[in-house]
DNA sequence: GGAAAGGCAACTTTTACGTCA
DNA sequence: CTTGACGTAAAAGTTGCCTTT
């Protein structure tokens, strides 16, 4: 990409810098979002980031302002953060995500050691420890939304930020859809696969049915009233069961007739 | 009625981490 | 033992839709 495959590249970029502008531009689905609907959290960052025209690395033009915000203003690390990407608006293409740490590492070389320790700052992702963990899953196990309130309460109690709170909210809210998913998926196709088997037991039977039929002519010279069906078992009954009793056809010794009404369990 | 703001779901990207050759 | 490729889980970003004000 740009940095590493030019030619004759310095390393270095005059660029002016501008909350609003990323170095990677908006993706290019809907652009008209970025026109139209102004991230509220962009506001903010005008008011912190003023203009300033930089000499400085290529593709990073935030972390610089944010690294000289954070070395200069008095902000906690943690405020640094926030300030980096609320920067990147909530609706814009992230600055943040455009930190390849292949990149990053290659450049750390030439940077100072407070801006090595702020890009590693920047890239490194927050992973929850098991106590924060086990908190958020007790707190989800009780409702798996939160409202405001809640959301900073706990965000306080972990110490974290509240929406890194409500961004675990969703992932958690996702894997659980997800697990459901998967589950009504397998059974699914259990059910599919019990409703085959069955299908398939029934086009046999009718094969033998049909085959039987052509074997025994008498069926066709019998009154359909002779025959009889057990609701239960579902087999015929009729004259002459006694000599097919293995056969899951048979005729009923005497002509019945099999009321559904009266007797609808009676067969066998 | 329409604009703004906020929340959430769905989808995607990025990063950390474990495993294995 | 080290290293790189690979897969996976999870944190975080993006976008669209809906509801509320």
């Amino acid at each position: 990409m740009g940095f590493d495959d030019h030619p004759c590249n310095t390393g270095l970029v005059l660029g002016l810098g501008l909350p609003q502008e990323s170095t990677s531009p908006p993706k290019a689905h809907n652009p008209s979002r970025f026109a139209n609907k102004p991230s509220p959290n962009s506001a903010p960052t005008s008011a912190t980031f003023e203009p300033s025209l930089t000499l400085g690395l290529p593709g990073e033009p935030y972390h610089q302002l944010v690294a000289s915000n954070y070395k200069g203003g008095g902000n906690s690390h943690e405020e640094a953060i926030d300030l980096y990407r609320q920067a990147s608006s909530p609706h814009s293409h992230s600055a943040v995500s455009s930190f390849s740490s292949g990149r990053v590492v290659k450049r750390e070389r030439d940077l100072s050691s407070e801006e090595v320790e702020m890009a590693l700052m920047l890239r490194k992702k927050l992973r929850l420890t098991k106590e924060q963990s086990a908190l958020l899953e007790e707190s989800f196990k009780q409702h798996s939304t939160l409202n405001p309130k809640q959301k900073q309460a706990l965000a306080r109690q972990l110490n974290l930020r509240p929406r890194q709170v409500e961004v675990w909210f969703q992932n958690r809210r996702a894997r659980t859809k997800l697990k459901q998913t998967e589950v009504d998926c397998e059974f699914l196709k259990k059910c599919c696969e019990t409703l085959t088997d069955e299908n398939r037991r029934l086009q046999k039977e009718l094969q033998e049915l049909k085959a039987l039929k052509l074997s025994q002519p008498l069926y066709m010279h019998m009154p359909a009233a002779t025959l009889t069906m057990c609701p239960s078992c579902e087999r015929i009954g009729g004259v002459g069961s006694e000599g097919a009793s293995k056969s899951p056809f048979s005729m009923a010794p005497k002509p019945h007739f099999y009321n559904h009404f009266t007797n609808p369990s009676a067969a066998c």
